[in-house]
DNA sequence: GGGTGATGCTGAG
DNA sequence: TCAGCCTCACCCC
């Protein structure tokens, strides 16, 4: 689930749950009990998204740090929540709603310098309004590393995931092993302005959704079945649905890419 | 019921 | 470069 869109739809979703009152916070399972109880009561005043990172802002000037990591998960209740399960990293409740997180790669409280940190290893966000598309140019002007395993480093954009790094190569055209720095100027902007498009529309049907639902005789993203909804992510082996040759995968950054060598040619 | 893979990242070597 | 970490949905018996 968690790339950036997923990240920026909790921080809308959790704004609205629990911004009324004070928010009851607890670890059922115990690896947080000492932050659940210093945030226990306590009124949420507001969430900063970042990336791939949520920033819970606590009255007292305290902040929480989740990262999902590959397995993290939010599960939302409305009325009487289900018992937790052991895995239940915090649980989170304020009014008739109940957020239950497991399987984080970081649940913390954090100093400012901490969060400081953690920050300056994000590159600009394309879900945030005022990022900067020049910084991002930059980024990428800098690396030799193919544009594959650039649009991964969270230093260089941050929010980009293996899914849509594949899907935004498609889109573009453009093979995953061209050199980041050898890409036209008129391009990296396009891909910038691609890649804010396609994560706001996954932040708002909460699922990524690249091809278009009229081809399937649909009208809305969120009634397309799994297999439609990406035009090359995890198709190797089926056609191009742009031109019918045969959709393939390849290791780069540690992770499978797919992508189609006619309309991504090297 | 067991095995596996996954939309992520870090730190040791 | 690679092991390790975190959880669960899905597949196969």
């Amino acid at each position: 689930m968690p790339e950036g869109h997923t990240i920026h739809r909790y921080a809308r979703l959790h704004r609205r749950r629990l911004n009324n009152g004070p928010v009851a916070v607890w670890s059922p399972q115990g690896r947080f009990a000492e932050g659940a109880s210093h945030l226990d009561g306590r009124h949420l005043e507001h969430i900063d998204p970042l990336g791939k990172h949520l920033f819970y802002r606590w009255e007292g000037d305290t902040t929480l740090h989740v990262h999902l990591g590959l397995f993290g998960k939010f599960r939302t209740f409305t009325g009487e929540p289900p018992p937790p399960t052991d895995e239940t990293r915090m649980a989170m409740q304020a009014g008739d709603a109940t957020i239950y997180l497991a399987g984080p790669t970081a649940c913390e409280l954090v100093t400012p310098a901490e969060e400081e940190t953690i920050r300056d290893r994000l590159g600009p966000d394309p879900l945030d309004r005022s990022a900067s598309p020049d910084r991002f140019a930059a980024n990428l002007a800098r690396r030799r590393i193919p544009i594959g395993a650039a649009l991964l480093d969270q230093k260089v954009v941050a929010g980009v995931g293996n899914v849509y790094r594949a899907e935004l190569l498609f889109l573009l055209g453009i093979h995953p092993r061209t050199p980041a720095s050898e890409l036209a100027a008129v391009t990296v902007a396009v891909l910038w302005d691609r890649t804010v498009d396609e994560l706001r529309r996954g932040e708002r049907s909460g699922r990524i959704v690249t091809t278009d639902p009229v081809h399937f005789g649909a009208t809305r993203d969120r009634d397309l079945h799994g297999e439609e909804r990406l035009y090359v992510y995890k198709r190797h082996g089926l056609d191009c649905r742009r031109c019918g040759t045969v959709i393939r995968i390849e290791d780069l950054g540690n992770r499978s890419i797919w992508w189609c060598p006619s309309c991504q040619p090297g």
